[in-house]
This record gives C-alpha cells, structure tokens and sequence, in this order.
DNA sequence: CGAATAATAT
DNA sequence: AATATTATTC
C-alpha cells in the first residue's frame, strides 16, 4: 500500500502550541512605559546628550547599573558568539557577516515597545536600535523587522477597516487609530502596537499630535503608517539637538533592560527552553 | 530611510 | 515545494 503520504500529513499537529507567549502577563505596565515618554528636557540640558563621536558614551551616562549585554556569554566578545569562532578583534567584526537574527518574542516586545515610545512619526530603524538598546542589534536588523512590522499593522488596519464597513454596528472598541478591532479577535495579536500605548502619554509630540488629529477626523488619509512630507512644526529628528527643540526621544535606552532578555542569532542556542524547542515564531499572525 | 528583492530557513 | 523570516540592494 502507499502510505508515504500518510507521513508528510502528519506534521500539522505540533504546529498548535506557539500560539500565544507570555507577553500578556507583562504587558500591562503601564508604569513601565510612561516614564520615558515625557522627555521634556531643557534645551541646556539636551546638550549634555549630544555626545558626537561616541554615541555608546551618552548612552551609559543614562543607564547606571543595567548592563545591557546578552545573557549567556559573559566573558567572551559577543562576536565569537556566532559561528565557527576564531579570535577577532573587535574592530574586525563589522566585515565577518552575523548569523541571522533570531527576533524571540521578548525582543519583539522590546522593538514595539521602543516604537510605541518614540511615536509613529519618530520611530526609525535607527532611533529604534538605540532606544532598544540591544548591544549587538543593527540598524539593518531593526529596519528589516520594522518593515514587516509595518506591513502587519497595515494588515490589521483593513481588517477592522473592513470589517466597519461590513458591519456598521457602532462598535464600542473602535480605536482612533486602528479603528475598530478585527472581527476576529486575534487571540495573539502581538500588541496592541503603537497607537494605545500612546494613550499613556501624557504628552504628545507636535507630531504625533498631528497624526491624532488627522485619525480623529476620520478622514481615511495616509493612515497609521505614513508619515507627512514635513512635519507641521518641529523638524523630523535630527543629530543635532537645538535649542529651540522642546521634545526629544529618549536619551538613552530604555531604562528597564532586562538582563535575561531573550534573543539570539542562529547558531546559538538557550538552555531554558524546556525541551521545547521554538518550532516557527509567529510573530505576525496571518489572517 | 524605506521599498523591493534576494537569500535562507522551516 | 511552498511559505515565512531575515538580509541586502537600490
């Protein structure tokens, strides 16, 4: 008999197990979130930020004790950390090509929180990497991710674009940025990204104030993710702080790093899985 | 920076 | 073989 494709259907059933992570448990933490959302920091004082040559300077005037460094090695150079190893300088590293990364819930986690703080309007690969902190993490690595990010997200906005207009039930959990939810209540939809996290913040940017008004109007628009040519008052973030800039992104990381924060690149791997091993991180559900 | 596309992994 | 994830190119 030919049962060889019996075999090939079988693997399905383990596909049922990653559904959800931990993430709801820590992700009413409100507390944790606002703080670094109202930078308001005096135009002397911004300067003493602006430490031109060496960014990774200002960064640790900010964060005291939190050693932002990968679990696992700690004696080692994070560049053996990948593959075949042999003693590198640590200037060398940049030309020998990182093991892909491995983006683990929690360093998803990470990544949305950090956009969700910088705003919509600010939150670019690079000012992401820095926020997030995440020594090791690249510029390339966090465009890429936030490309896709952003994908999903549009993903989700015509979903429950969609669905308002199928439905025109006055939903109650219509959200002024996403509009309202999906009808399919993803049981996992990583985050409620940026916009209602936003609702913590005491203080909006001009920006962002630009972009709440704009939703509020229900004018259909650019929508969640494109950002206007110009912005209305305040120049788009640049390298220079300037006097009259009211407003800046944080500093410095995220204050809150967790030191076991849980990522890798392939090669490596973490012993406290458990035995279950990640099979395939959905971390963009698809509908 | 960001979209398109190539490269890899599952 | 197809699809999802990450990297690289433009």
């Amino acid at each position: 008999m030919r049962q060889q494709i019996a075999e090939e259907e079988e693997e399905e059933e383990e596909a049922k197990c990653f559904a959800r992570w931990d993430w709801e448990e820590q992700l009413p933490s409100p507390h944790e979130l606002v703080p670094l959302s109202q930078c308001l920091i005096a135009p002397d004082l911004a300067i003493a930020f602006d430490i031109p040559s060496s960014s990774s300077a200002a960064a640790s005037s900010f964060t005291p004790s939190a050693d932002h460094r990968l679990p696992g090695r700690q004696d080692e150079t994070d560049l053996d950390a990948f593959g075949g190893g042999g003693e590198e300088d640590p200037e060398q590293p940049r030309t020998l090509k990182r093991p892909r990364l491995v983006w683990t819930p929690q360093l998803h986690k990470r990544f949305v929180d950090a956009v969700a703080h910088l705003g919509i309007a600010n939150a670019v690969p690079k000012t992401i990497m820095q926020i997030m902190g995440v020594e090791g993490l690249t510029r390339e690595n966090v465009a890429s991710h936030l490309q896709k990010y952003r994908l999903y997200l549009k993903r989700v906005q015509m979903q429950g674009l969609a669905a308002a207009a199928a439905n025109p039930s006055p939903s109650p959990a219509t959200h002024p940025f996403l509009g309202p939810a999906a009808p399919t209540a993803d049981p996992c939809l990583p985050y409620m990204p940026v916009a209602m996290l936003q609702q913590h913040h005491e203080k909006m940017d001009p920006m962002q104030q630009y972009y709440y008004h704009q939703n509020q109007l229900g004018h259909f628009g650019p929508g969640l993710l494109s950002r206007p040519a110009q912005a209305p008052h305040v120049a788009r973030q640049t390298e220079g702080i300037r006097p009259g800039m009211v407003f800046m992104p944080a500093p410095a990381h995220f204050p809150p790093l967790p030191n076991d924060l849980d990522w890798r690149r392939k090669g490596e791997d973490d012993a406290d899985n458990g035995g279950s091993r990640n099979k395939e991180l959905t971390l963009f559900p698809t509908g």
